[in-house]
DNA sequence: CCTGCGATATTCT
DNA sequence: GAATATCGCAGGC
């Protein structure tokens, strides 16, 4: 069963811990994958630099201005599709940024997704592969998790504090210092 | 093990 | 014209 909107309308930082240990499931041309979380970032609306929303709604970022619950799904270089959860309420523009998963589901699938991939543990291991791996592109973008028939989120584990890290965000460079991604170890 | 670089669409200066 | 929430490959050690 989906995990509930009110779930997700709450600050992107505290959904962002609560998503780890969750399992993110797709069922795309039929082929179901599923993986548990265990990596992710929070992106907040205008006074985070770093966030594709500070500066307002552009084509790109509309989806990450709806309320929480629905899918900002994005291009990065021009190369990759990265998958956020929107979070807090409608025009906040916050988001979480899903690094990785663990695969569970549908190994076999993900990894001819994946092309070359030989190994499961680096199927999905980083926001463009596990896209890719879970057949993840721009028809989902805007996609409501708490109704779609295509991805959602499930309720699995819960992870302790004692079991989670919080780091700073990868790959940027404005408000960079914030520790607001998360990860189990 | 490590570092550097090319691919390439959208946004920003 | 430059930067960007990435990735895989090439080359040097």
């Amino acid at each position: 069963m989906s995990i509930r909107r009110e779930f997700y309308q709450r600050d992107a930082r505290i959904v962002a811990r609560e998503l780890l240990g969750q399992r993110l499931i797709t069922l795309i041309d039929g082929e179901r994958t599923s993986g548990r979380i265990i990596e992710t970032e929070a992106y907040l609306g205008t006074g985070d630099a770093a966030s594709h929303s500070h500066r307002g709604k552009s084509p790109r970022n509309a989806t990450m201005f709806l309320t929480g619950g629905h899918a900002y799904v994005y291009l990065i270089y021009g190369m990759y599709w990265c998958f956020n959860v929107v979070t807090g309420d409608e025009g906040d523009g916050e988001a979480v940024l899903i690094r990785a998963i663990e695969p569970l589901e549908g190994i076999d699938a993900m990894l001819i997704r994946r092309g070359s991939i030989r190994s499961e543990v680096d199927v999905a291991n980083g926001p463009g592969k596990l896209a890719i791996a879970m057949g993840i592109g721009h028809e989902l973008n805007g996609a409501d998790l708490v109704t779609d028939s295509r991805i959602w989120i499930e309720r699995d584990e819960r992870i302790a504090d004692e079991r989670m890290a919080a780091t700073t965000r990868i790959g940027i460079t404005r408000d960079a210092h914030h520790e607001w991604r998360y990860v189990i170890r």
